[in-house]
DNA sequence: AGCACGCCGACT
DNA sequence: GTCGGCGTGCTC
C-alpha cells in the first residue's frame, strides 16, 4: 500500500510550485485519492495550507515526513483526468501546477449562492431526531442546533435562516445530508440571462444535405465511443448550430455529456436559448457575468451530473463533468479562447488533449477558420467538414471596395466615399437599416501640436491619448488614465491643435451632421460597459428600427438583423497595419464578419470596404468571400516568414517599474538562452531583448525576448529551468511570463 | 506566501 | 545589555 501522497500546495507562489511529500494516517487511507483537496500542516508554525494530492508513492528522499492534516470534502475532488491535463498544461505552457490545478476548481472562498436559496426538510420524524442526539449519535453541537431548529420549526426552513439562526454553515447541513437525517432542496434563483423568459421547446429540424452528411460523420464516432478530431468549416448561415444541437443529442443518448465552447460575446440569449430550447433544464451557462457564487453552483451542478450540457465560454473546456462525450469550440479562430492571464493556454489545446485522454469527439467550427486549424485539416491531423452553402439559399451580398485615395484625388475630403454616403442616404430613404464597422474607439486616436509635433501620451503607458467627447478629455485605453483637453500645446503654447484619426464618436458626430433626420446609435467598449447594454443597445436597433448602428468588433457577431441592408466599413486600414504577422488573418476575419450582418432575410444586402490599401489580398479576398484563396496566400507567407504553422513562438515577456532593471533582466535571459541553447540541435533563432511595441503599460516597463523553434519537450524542460533560475534571480524587481504561440504581439 | 532566523542600530 | 528593523532562505 503506498502510504506517501504526492502534494501540490495551493498558491500562486512560485516557489512552491512543486510537489511536496506527505504520509496519508491510517485515518485517511482509502478515503483520497488523486485530484483529492486535503489540509496539510505546511513550514515550521505547521500551519494548515490547502493542497491537492496528485500522486503517490512508497518511498520518499525526505525522512521526517509529516501527515496530511484532513481531506475536508470529497465534492471539491478534481477528476483523474483532469489533473492529468493539469500535469500536461504545466509542461505545455511551463507554468507551475499548481496554476494549472486551480482552473479545474470553482473560485475559492466564496460560498455557494444556492445557500442562500436553499430549503431544507426534515427527513426522519421527531422521536427519531431525539433518540439519536440523546444516545449521542449526533455529536456536532452546531449540526444539534439545526436539528432542534427543525423540530420547532414545522420540519423545516430555508438554508439561509438556519443559517442565520442556528451559526452552522452549509457544512454542517452537508454533514446532516449525508447521514440522510435532511434534505435540502436546491431552489436556485437563477440570474441568467434567460430568467423570466419563457423558453420555446425547440425540436430538431429536418437537415439539409451539408447538414446531414456532417451529422452523420461524426454521429458514428459518437456512437461508437471513438476518438475523433473535426473542423466544420462553414459559412455564415450553413447551420451550423443545429448541427452541433443533433451531435449533442447523439452524445446524450449513449449517456454522455457535452460541453459547448462560444465566444463571451455570443454568450447572448438567443445563442443560450437555442440550447436551452432543445435540452431544457438540463442546460449550464457559464458567462463571464456570474458572480463568484454563481459559478460554484454551476460548477456543483455540473459535477453532480444534474446538467448534461454545458454552455460556455473558454474556462468552460474544464467542466468537471464525469464523461464528457463531445467538446464543441465554435468560432473556432476567436482570440478569446486563449487565455491573458497564466497559464497562457489555449481553449482548443485543452479540448484537444481532453479529448484524447477521455475518448471524445472534438469539433471545431468555423466560418474562417485559424490558419493553424486549416492546416492541420488539409494535412488530415482533424477530419475536414466543408459546408459551404447557406441554409436557405440567401446569397451572400455583393462586396464593394472602395479606393479612398482616389476619393481624395476627387477632393472628397470626408470620411464617407460618394458611394458610401449615397448608399447610406438612400438606405435611409427607403427605411432599411445600416450598419457602420469601426474598430477603434474614442474621437480620435491622437493629438498632435502642428507646430512643434507634441503627441499626448499617456504618463502611465507608452501610448498616444485618444479624445473623448465625453466630458471633454483625453483618456488613456490601456490603463485609463486620462486628462482634461487643451487648446494651447502643453510643450510650445501653440494652439495649432489637431486631432489625427477618427473613432466611433467623431464617426457618430459625422453621421449626424451628413444624416439630419437619421436615428443612430453607438455601441462601443464606451457605451456598453453597463451590464446589459451589449442587449439594450441591440434590441432597440431591431425593435425601434434605427437607422444606423455605429460600432466597434462587437457589432460584428452573430446577431440577425433582417432589416440591415448595408454594411460600411470606414476603414479597413486600421486593421491591416497592426504590428502582428496575423494582422492580415484577423482583417480577413473581421471583414468577412462584418459583411455577414448585411441580407441575413429576403431583403438583399450590399457591403462596401473603404480602405487606401485596395490590393491588400486579406481585403481581396474578403470581399469575395473567398477562404480558399487567402488561405493559400496566407500560408505562402507563413511559410516564407517562418511563422506558425510552421514554427512555434515562444514569447519571454520581462516587466517591471523600474526600467534599467526590466531591461537587464531581459537582456540577461536572451543571453543565458543564447547561450544554453546554441547546441540544441534543432534551428532556433533567439531574438535579441528589445522593448515590446507597446514598451511601458501602467507604468510597468515591457521588454520581450522571442523565440522562434519548433518546440519540443526537450526545449521546454530547458526553458522552464532557465525560467525558473531566472525567476529567483529577478525576484520582486520583475515579473518574468512566458506565452507559447502568442496570439497578441503587443 | 508566511514565518523564523539572523545580524545591525536606538532604547529602558 | 535588549527590542525590533526587514534581508534571506526554507517549507515535505
Amino acid at each position: 500500500m503506498k502510504k506517501i501522497a504526492e502534494v501540490v500546495i495551493n498558491s500562486p507562489a512560485a516557489q512552491l510550485g512543486k510537489v511536496f511529500h506527505y504520509r496519508v494516517p491510517e485515518s485517511l487511507t482509502g478515503n483520497i485519492k488523486v485530484g483529492q483537496v486535503v489540509s496539510i500542516p505546511f513550514g515550521r508554525s505547521n500551519r494548515p495550507v490547502e493542497g491537492f494530492v496528485v500522486g503517490f508513492t512508497e518511498t520518499s528522499e525526505f525522512k521526517e515526513l509529516k501527515e496530511i492534516g484532513s481531506a475536508p470534502d470529497q465534492e471539491d475532488s478534481i477528476k483523474r483526468e483532469l489533473v492529468d491535463i493539469a500535469f500536461w498544461m504545466a509542461e505545455e505552457y511551463m507554468c507551475s501546477l499548481s496554476d494549472c490545478l486551480r482552473l479545474m476548481l470553482p473560485p475559492a472562498g466564496v460560498s455557494r449562492q444556492r445557500e442562500k436559496a436553499g430549503f431544507v426538510a426534515l427527513q426522519k420524524d421527531r422521536d427519531e431526531i431525539l433518540k439519536l442526539i440523546n444516545s449521542k449519535r449526533i455529536r456536532g453541537s452546531r449540526q444539534i442546533e439545526v436539528l432542534n431548529y427543525l423540530i420547532s420549526s414545522r420540519q423545516s426552513g430555508m438554508t439561509s435562516e438556519i443559517v442565520r439562526k442556528t451559526g452552522a454553515d452549509y457544512g454542517t447541513l452537508r454533514s446532516l445530508r449525508q447521514k440522510g437525517l435532511i434534505e435540502i432542496r436546491e431552489d436556485y434563483i437563477d440570474k441568467s440571462p434567460l430568467k423570466d423568459k419563457v423558453i420555446e421547446k425547440t425540436y430538431p429540424f429536418h437537415p439539409n444535405r451539408m447538414q446531414k452528411e456532417a451529422i452523420d460523420k461524426i454521429s458514428e464516432y459518437i456512437r461508437r465511443e471513438k476518438q475523433g478530431e473535426f473542423l466544420i468549416h462553414g459559412v455564415t448561415g450553413s447551420g451550423k448550430t443545429e448541427v452541433y444541437l443533433q451531435l449533442i443529442s447523439e452524445v446524450l443518448k449513449v449517456g454522455r455529456q457535452a460541453i459547448v465552447l462560444v465566444p463571451e460575446i455570443s454568450l447572448t440569449p438567443q445563442m443560450i436559448q437555442r440550447f436551452v430550447g432543445r435540452f431544457g433544464d438540463k442546460v449550464a451557462v457559464l458567462h463571464s457575468r456570474l458572480s463568484d457564487g454563481e459559478r460554484k453552483d454551476q460548477w456543483y451542478r455540473i459535477k453532480e451530473n444534474k446538467v448534461d450540457v454545458v454552455v460556455g465560454a473558454r474556462s468552460a473546456v474544464f467542466a468537471p463533468f464525469s464523461r464528457p462525450g463531445i467538446i464543441i469550440i465554435d468560432e473556432e479562430h476567436e482570440h478569446t479562447y486563449k487565455s491573458e492571464k497564466t497559464p497562457k493556454y489555449h481553449a482548443r489545446d485543452i479540448a484537444r488533449k481532453r479529448c484524447e485522454i477521455e475518448n471524445c469527439v472534438l469539433v471545431l467550427g468555423s466560418a474562417t477558420p485559424s490558419v493553424e486549424t486549416y492546416n492541420s485539416a488539409l494535412e488530415g491531423r482533424l477530419n475536414l467538414i466543408e459546408m459551404p452553402e447557406r441554409v436557405n439559399n440567401y446569397v451572400l451580398p455583393p462586396v464593394d471596395i472602395v479606393d479612398m485615395r482616389k476619393e481624395l484625388e476627387d477632393g472628397n475630403k470626408s470620411i464617407f466615399s460618394r458611394s458610401l454616403y449615397n448608399a447610406i442616404s438612400e438606405n435611409i430613404g427607403n427605411n432599411n437599416q445600416t450598419i457602420l464597422f469601426l474598430n477603434r474607439r474614442g474621437y480620435s486616436s491622437f493629438v498632435l501640436c502642428r507646430t512643434c509635433g507634441y503627441v499626448a501620451r499617456c504618463r502611465n503607458c507608452n501610448i498616444s491619448l485618444t479624445y473623448h467627447l465625453h466630458g471633454d478629455r483625453l483618456v488613456c485605453h490601456y490603463c485609463g488614465y486620462s486628462r482634461g483637453n487643451f487648446k494651447a500645446c502643453p510643450s510650445c503654447g501653440s494652439e495649432h491643435i489637431r486631432h489625427f484619426g477618427i473613432g466611433t464618436q467623431k464617426l457618430e458626430e459625422e453621421v449626424k451632421k451628413h444624416f439630419p433626420t437619421a436615428t443612430v446609435l453607438r455601441m462601443d467598449m464606451d457605451t456598453t460597459s453597463r451590464k446589459n447594454s451589449h442587449e439594450e443597445i441591440l434590441g432597440r436597433f431591431r425593435d425601434e428600427n434605427i437607422n444606423i448602428l455605429i460600432g466597434t468588433q462587437m457589432i460584428a457577431k452573430g446577431h440577425d438583423f433582417p432589416n440591415v441592408t448595408l454594411v460600411g466599413v470606414i476603414s479597413a486600414d486600421l486593421m491591416l497595419n497592426i504590428e502582428d504577422f496575423r494582422s492580415g488573418e484577423r482583417a480577413f476575419q473581421l471583414l468577412t464578419q462584418v459583411a455577414g450582418r448585411a441580407g441575413r432575410a429576403e431583403k438583399e444586402g450590399r457591403v462596401i470596404i473603404q480602405t487606401y490599401e485596395v490590393d491588400n489580398f486579406s481585403i481581396q479576398t474578403a470581399r469575395r468571400q473567398d477562404y480558399g484563396e487567402f488561405y493559400r496566400q496566407e500560408i505562402i507567407l507563413r511559410d516564407e516568414l517562418k511563422y506558425p504553422p510552421f514554427c512555434d513562438i515562444v514569447s519571454i515577456m520581462v516587466t517591471g517599474v523600474d526600467q534599467t532593471k526590466v531591461r537587464q533582466t531581459a537582456e540577461e535571459i536572451s543571453c543565458v538562452i543564447k547561450k544554453e541553447l546554441q547546441d540544441h540541435g534543432e534551428e532556433i533563432t533567439v531574438l535579441d531583448a528589445v522593448p515590446a511595441p507597446i514598451s511601458k503599460i501602467k507604468n510597468r516597463y515591457r521588454w520581450r525576448i522571442v523565440i522562434k523553434c519548433r518546440i519540443s519537450r526537450e526545449l521546454r524542460e530547458k526553458l522552464s529551468r532557465i525560467l525558473r533560475e531566472q525567476s529567483v534571480g529577478a525576484q520582486k524587481a520583475c515579473n518574468i511570463s512566458l506565452d507559447v504561440n502568442p496570439l497578441n504581439m503587443l
